[in-house]
DNA sequence: CTGTTAGCGCTTTCAC
DNA sequence: GTGAAAGCGCTAACAG
């Protein structure tokens, strides 16, 4: 049924419509609990279909003082790795009765907090941080400010949040690495003031510690987590110049490790055969590449539904809380040549 | 100045403060039209600073009958040139005063339906579909519920709609393949139900129609638009027993590009030298691949501020508008071995 | 320019 | 269970 255009029905009309009051028409309608069986309540669900009745979410929310919303911050939805982050936030906020409300605030303190201040002005309910800074002064803000929020894909030791384990990430794709012979390898990170960068460095470490390999300092690059980074990054690593190169490379993320994709096809190197290759993330394109790309997957629909919990279920401890992702084999990552 | 936590500052609380009428302190808070210069006003927005005072936008809303957000429908996020045009559509509409807020409705026209409902129950002022279907139901019937919408990326002939000039695009792809020196060129372009599919091809067949080259028809494949119906479409063209294959490509966007590019992988085919191979959209990572990718420019920017146009100041003709595409050589597209 | 007043559409006391 | 009435916070007549 629709309302003729530039009509509106509202409650009232469908409560004279059905010849009862408004309260008992509200009442009926409440989508809250269980819905009621009584006869009147029925009939009203009945009329107010037929009149295409829609709630006024304003007029609700006014009233009730809560609008199911969240506010969800991304630093940009062109990143592959944040848009599916906001579709599963998206879908686990539907499944808990939320409605999730996307702004990209960039790289700039000032936007995020500017995108924070806009999405707060709508009324969410909460706020959900996937922005990536350690040095970030938002989240102690809204604590301070009593303002419901959870961090997503890293953590500040303090707020709410949900993410992966980044230290067993990074252990996992070096470990993967050492396993199939490899002693020389090279790690590109993240950017330092990034905890998913440090984490995953760690782990990195920590798996080369147990095989006795002594991590080489050039061989640790940071770097920022753009195709065009990685692209450097393994110009740096892969120059014939330089003297022996690394036989195995753990990229931080999936765009890092396409960017050394590029760099070893401008230097001949075949990646797969010549440069084994993990990645972090698993995007789509990952599997798909000419080469597909070996990376650790990230459970991102279970941190979703973490993060909305620690929202709309606020107080269970614990407030940090990291899922465990998977090492996935592909062709870009082979044994060494002479192993 | 924040505001303590849990307490939430009202028009009330500014006005009492600045010693003036709830209307008065209203008005001064106004923010269309030029703020007044009267030092009462001046006075209040002052207070209302100090105060942190943030306008509740339900009840501004509510009484205003408008929310100054517009509701865009996307099929999927992580989709780049969805997320891209977002983006775009995000800024646009903030340079107007407006807010953006995205839902995701999948490929099901039934999910669609529902999502755009639910941007609806929010009391959007317009709706934005980049939605692809051709067959699609849903601008007819917000025609005939007087809803304001526009389309982006694709007309259906009817509704408002601001998109790129796809038939242009799929020319200049061709006719550069042509210019190349290329004769035997095959065309995976997208599906039939999307007019960017339809578009594109027709394109690609006036220059080839203008160049006296006779399309083959096993050389023009309609397929999905991921990278996987890329890489299907590819090994069919490259397949070693076809006899005869084309030595360039137009691929109707970058993903089916990226498709083709690892068929030819696997064939031992070098795109380039062996292959030319021209996408379509531009998307970043286009420029960053191995062999980076040649392919038409969208001016995303230029749509999303059409699309708000299109819905802000309505009226004006005409309603389908179409920005012209550039095309952007690259590497992969050199001319063919014998040439 | 200012203040008083009504009311946007809904939910929730409160009394029955 | 039901209805009358108040009010969420704000804006727009209206009258001065």
């Amino acid at each position: 049924m629709e309302p003729a255009p530039g009509t509106t029905v509202t409650l009232r009309d469908v409560a004279a419509a059905s010849g009862v009051s408004l309260s008992t028409a509200s009442r009926a309608l409440d989508e809250r609990g269980t819905a009621s069986r009584s006869a009147a309540a029925v009939h009203v669900r009945k009329v107010a279909e037929e009149l295409g009745y829609r709630r006024n979410s304003f007029a609700s929310s006014l009233r009730r003082g809560e609008t199911r919303t969240l506010g969800v911050l991304v630093p940009r939805l062109s990143d592959t790795v944040m848009a599916l982050m906001f579709e599963e936030l998206e879908r686990a906020a539907a499944a808990r009765g939320y409605f999730a409300m996307v702004a990209t605030s960039g790289d700039d303190p000032d936007d995020e907090r500017r995108a924070a201040e806009t999405l707060l002005d709508r009324n969410v309910d909460g706020l959900i941080l996937a922005t990536a800074r350690l040095d970030d002064e938002l989240p102690r803000l809204l604590r301070k400010r009593g303002v419901a929020h959870a961090l997503v894909l890293r953590t500040d030791g303090e707020s709410p949040s949900a993410l992966g384990d980044d230290e067993v990430g990074g252990y996992l794709a070096v470990r993967h690495l050492i396993d199939l012979g490899h002693r020389d390898i090279a790690v590109v990170t993240g950017p330092a003031f990034t905890s998913t960068g440090i984490a995953r460095l760690a782990g990195a470490r920590r798996a080369m510690g147990e095989a006795r390999i002594d991590a080489r300092d050039d061989w640790l690059i940071a770097a920022g987590y753009g195709i065009e980074n990685g692209f450097t990054a393994g110009e740096t690593l892969l120059a014939k110049s330089a003297g022996k190169r690394p036989t195995a490379v753990f990229a931080a993320n999936d765009n890092i490790a396409m960017g050394i994709m590029a760099a070893a096809h401008r230097s001949r190197i075949t990646v797969g055969a010549g440069l084994a290759l993990v990645g972090y993330n698993d995007i789509p394109l990952s599997a798909r590449l000419p080469t597909p790309l070996s990376s650790v997957r990230v459970p991102l629909d279970q941190i979703a539904g973490t993060a909305i919990d620690l929202i709309v279920n606020p107080g269970k401890e614990p407030h940090i809380r990291r899922a465990m992702p998977t090492l996935i084999p592909r062709e870009s990552s082979g044994p060494p040549r002479h192993a």
